[in-house]
DNA sequence: TGTACATCAGTGAACGCGCGTTCACTGATGTAC
DNA sequence: TGTACATCAGTGAACGCGCGTTCACTGATGTAC
């Protein structure tokens, strides 16, 4: 992710840019405000316009950001699978739907942490969402070889959904059954390499 | 839905929830302010607090009346179906996942129009909500006589999922063919009774 | 190596605005006699 | 039937607060000579 030694205005930059990317997740869009995200980078507000033209503009760069992250957590536990024989597809799923991520909105896919408010956003900010809806079938499709687009869309749409209404019934009991039936139903459906029992 | 020549008090209490109940759904809980629910209900928003201990517990109420909308909107087009020999999911599916809902928020699902925001709210609204994800599952299982609550559960995710991600891809070619994409995958899987083509 | 000046990242006070909530009030409706 | 009063739904001004944005400034860093 840091290539050369910024400068100390872009490493200030990237500092805005982690906060805000996680601050959409954990607060919403309507949650995140200027004043809060530079105070959790350590800096005053007044500053802020000196990085970003405007709020929508840091809105715009967030979910970009946010979207790398989730794709980058996503990428790496595949890999960790599949050095230990773990299809793709079972990667993916046990990541995206695992207990962890119930509580945790602010590390996980910008897509289930703000899916619905896409539509209420400024044109720039639901082209940016559009792009990381592509991607995430993108994702999910390179993980079902056989599977068609239609059929990744589909999956895609799963995922997302069941982690909201797992988050909606809580970080508690209920919550997980809810994940883990999803997580069961997919990989029956889905992962014949590797049956569980 | 109404049954008895209410009071004035009633009606005008009625009407507010009935505002309020499409303002949550095509504003978010965010964009949802107290007196702009009072204004298009024909009202100052002084009288506000005479109906509703706060903005909150307004929010409570609209979102339960949202969901009994949303039902009620299903449930017919399930009998509507049903007289026409279609079966209660292709029903189900070609209803909540019709084009004409793409740029409709306000009379569509709330867990569809609100889901990702619902870890976000106060005590009593994610109460609410859970309880309409649970009778969201519900309502798909009853489509599905010969599926587990597993089964149910995931459908449910599909369609709130694949409804968001249609309609951040936008009102327009892009999300029509992602919606149908998504129809059609649902249809092949669980209703044999009436294959296309 | 040392001095003088320009550049620039970040500060903090201030702005206009809309929010949720409160409250003294008005005017219509209903009840008592 | 008519008058006097109580009740009550809704009005509109006011409150304290936090928001996005602007701007004159400060102090540190870098450059010129």
């Amino acid at each position: 992710m840091s290539r050369t030694p910024k400068s100390k205005k872009e490493e200030t930059h990237h500092r805005i840019l982690d906060v805000a990317a996680r601050a959409i997740r954990r607060d919403g869009y309507a949650g995140t405000g200027v004043a809060a995200v530079m105070k959790e980078a350590g800096l005053t507000h007044g500053g802020f316009y000196a990085h970003f033209g405007s709020r929508d503009a840091l809105l715009v760069e967030a979910l970009g950001r946010a979207g790398e992250e989730s794709r980058g957590h996503v990428a790496r536990a595949r890999e960790l699978g599949q050095a230990r024989g773990i299809s793709p597809f079972r990667a993916l799923v046990e990541t995206y739907l695992a207990d962890e991520h119930l509580g945790r909105l602010d590390i996980g896919c910008p897509i289930a942490a703000l899916g619905c408010d896409m539509p209420r956003q400024s044109r720039a900010v639901r082209k940016a969402s559009a792009g990381g809806v592509e991607q995430l079938i993108a994702g999910v499709r390179s993980t079902l070889p056989h599977a068609s687009t239609a059929m990744a869309a589909t999956v895609a749409g799963t995922l997302v959904g069941s982690l909201q209404m797992a988050r909606t019934l809580g970080d508690n009991a209920e919550g997980r059954a809810h994940l883990a039936s999803v997580r069961k139903t997919l990989l029956a459906q889905f992962d014949s390499s590797h049956p569980k029992h």
